[in-house]
DNA sequence: AAAAATGGGTCAAAAAAAGACCCACTAGGG
DNA sequence: CCCTAGTGGGTCTTTTTTTGACCCATTTTT
């Protein structure tokens, strides 16, 4: 709706036009992301013929965007400055400024970035959440604080993405909770002491066996190392944390059926480092473990970096941070859109209101299922 | 250079994209100028196979931008308020903005509007430029005041574009001149007529024979009635009048040869209802006849309104209206850009500083030169 | 009523794009 | 050290798109 009317215009004589750009900007950022890669590596991920990525090779190569040498194709330092500062148009263009101002009216948190593209059809989108994401939280840092992160691949992207550059100094990184069995790499663990490692900042950990007994963790809380680390985690100012949907974490956590039914009986849509979430974002389930507790999470944590992609996780991000004034929400194209989708189906908006541009990966909508 | 960063790189990333744009305006613009038109009437008029016209034609149509129905093909109302509304943005596409500064800052003048495409590929472009000159004339007017217009295909266009609305009370409309032999439409006193009925206002003509000699208009003067329309004309306060080359003016009239000789020994380049002008914007020869005194102009006439286009008339742009801070300049693309590079030749910028885009008509530069 | 211009249809030729290879070369790991 | 997996570039054929050159029925204009 409130397209800059440029933009509005220039796709009306040009209809071609949001296809060519959003085609190449995505093959600039896979480049980016990924470079130096190949032609056939680049045809293989977009799933488009060899020959017809190389005439796009040919193209961008002829505007100096890219350099293709025999170790890869590269981006050239011009191509990398366009792919940095085309975000901003670009994402006006495709309607995803109209869609942060929407979204942050309908979940009323304290910011929204959504980034162009869908995680489940183009993995770049994650490494260009964690980046957004990253850039928030440097924002965020002040000297002393104490910085919780959750495990998982969003968190993960956010350390990876995020620049190794000195932060204030004293700040403190630690896991928002114990062990949730995961690959080490996506442990919040591991994460934790990655970002810590990039802020030049000191991190504790908290390792713990997995599925302990209430009665365990009883026990540990008893030790005093264990007290003073979740002391530490529960004056974190900043957390940051992905979100999964129930049914896939239970899934993953090897739930027994009758656990997975009692989730849905719950109605749990949602889960955030081992807490379940349902539609009127209540906590109605959690795994046990140590860690963060989430309950009176509003009270201490004053910034909250959300970071989930995927259309399939909208339920669950709708659930989790509706109404969160504490929250900065990180997101992508296709979860933002599907949110949208949802509310205008319970009435809130005419659903005729829709996004003017579809995200089209290399061609059309057939993209937007497989993966 | 100045450049919306946003354009600049949308060209980068879509270097097909000016071409489109170009051809889908200039299209859009014809059928803007001339509905209801034909594909074929189109396709002679670009000189390209009726076939490809269609297809853009199909485009669009398919946009909504046109209607195309059995009396020919029209504009839609949202094509209509795109060729208006695209207008502005377009010419900071194509970078007519900053041409606009540049000769704002060469010229001196008091304002300076560059229109997209050349008066010698596309005739539309004239009609275009006697639109932008109508509105600033339109803003010029005030109750009571005198307002000369001159002869020319330049001036007919204003007159033709300038919409039929009433003025302020009062206006008077003269002819800037006499009687310099033209074809009707396109004489002074013709066009003085069409404006004043424009503008619901007076006008009074000056009827003169052509090639009266200096005897012959020193009697004239005499009469009651010619000084009466005389005075009037010189009490002018806005003036409205086209250029041309001092060459093509001198032949138009059947100049003798000695005549032309002494006008190219004299270095006149340009013309202005009979005044000839040299590099240095002196006139140095002008056909006897009766109408504005253009040597003391600059202390009477308030708003100068010139209207010319087409690469060739650049030098005779340049010395007629160089530092003239009472005038508007309307030109076109062509005409601003080849001053530029007169300039940038005469070493006041460095050269190769050059305009981004090429005003492609249907395609390429072969058809600068045709027509 | 005649003539000129309109849009739409069709089919073959031409051009552009895409697919499917192969080759020489480089880098990186055993 | 070699060897393998990955790289860009070349080239051929096939497929698709675009373009050219018509004709036709209809409408508009003269």
């Amino acid at each position: 709706m409130t397209l800059t009317p440029d933009q509005e215009n220039l796709s009306l004589i040009a209809p071609e036009l949001p296809e060519i750009l959003v085609r190449r900007y995505r093959l600039l950022r896979k480049i980016y992301y990924s470079a130096p890669v190949g032609r056939r590596s680049l045809a293989a991920y977009f799933q488009v013929g060899e020959r017809v990525l190389r005439r796009e090779i040919e193209i961008l190569r002829d505007q100096g965007l890219i350099a293709v040498e025999s170790r890869g194709i590269t981006l050239t330092s011009a191509g990398e400055s366009l792919v940095t500062s085309i975000t901003p148009s670009l994402k006006s263009f495709l309607g995803l400024t109209v869609l942060e101002e929407k979204l942050l009216k309908l979940l009323k948190v304290k910011d929204v970035i959504v980034v162009p593209g869908d995680l489940e059809n183009d993995e770049v989108v994650l490494w260009e959440m964690g980046r957004a994401a990253a850039r928030i939280l440097r924002e965020c840092l002040k000297p002393g604080i104490v910085l919780a992160v959750s495990g998982g691949t969003s968190c993960a992207a956010v350390a990876d993405m995020l620049p190794e550059a000195p932060a204030p100094s004293g700040i403190k990184v630690v896991p928002a909770r114990g062990g949730l069995g995961e690959v080490v790499d996506y442990q919040a663990n591991t994460i934790a002491a990655r970002v810590a490692q990039k802020l030049r900042a000191n991190y504790r950990l908290l390792h713990l066996p997995d599925s302990l007994s209430q009665e365990a963790l009883q026990m540990l809380l008893r030790e005093k190392k264990i007290k003073e680390i979740l002391d530490l985690i529960n004056s974190a100012s900043i957390l940051i944390h992905g979100i999964g949907t129930a049914e896939e974490m239970a899934r993953r956590r090897g739930a027994a059926p009758e656990e997975m039914e009692r989730l849905r009986e719950q109605g749990a849509v949602g889960e955030v480092f081992g807490f379940f979430y349902n539609n009127r974002g209540e906590i109605v389930e959690h795994i046990p473990s140590l860690g963060l507790y989430l309950e009176d999470l509003g009270n201490r944590v004053e910034n909250v970096i959300v970071v989930a992609g995927g259309r399939r996780k909208a339920k669950a991000i709708v659930a989790v941070v509706g109404n969160h004034p504490r929250d900065f929400l990180v997101l992508d194209e296709g979860a933002a859109k599907r949110i949208l989708e949802l509310y205008s189906r319970k009435g809130d908006t005419p659903p005729s209101e829709e996004c003017p541009h579809v995200m089209s990966p290399w061609n059309a909508e057939n993209n937007l299922s497989q993966l």
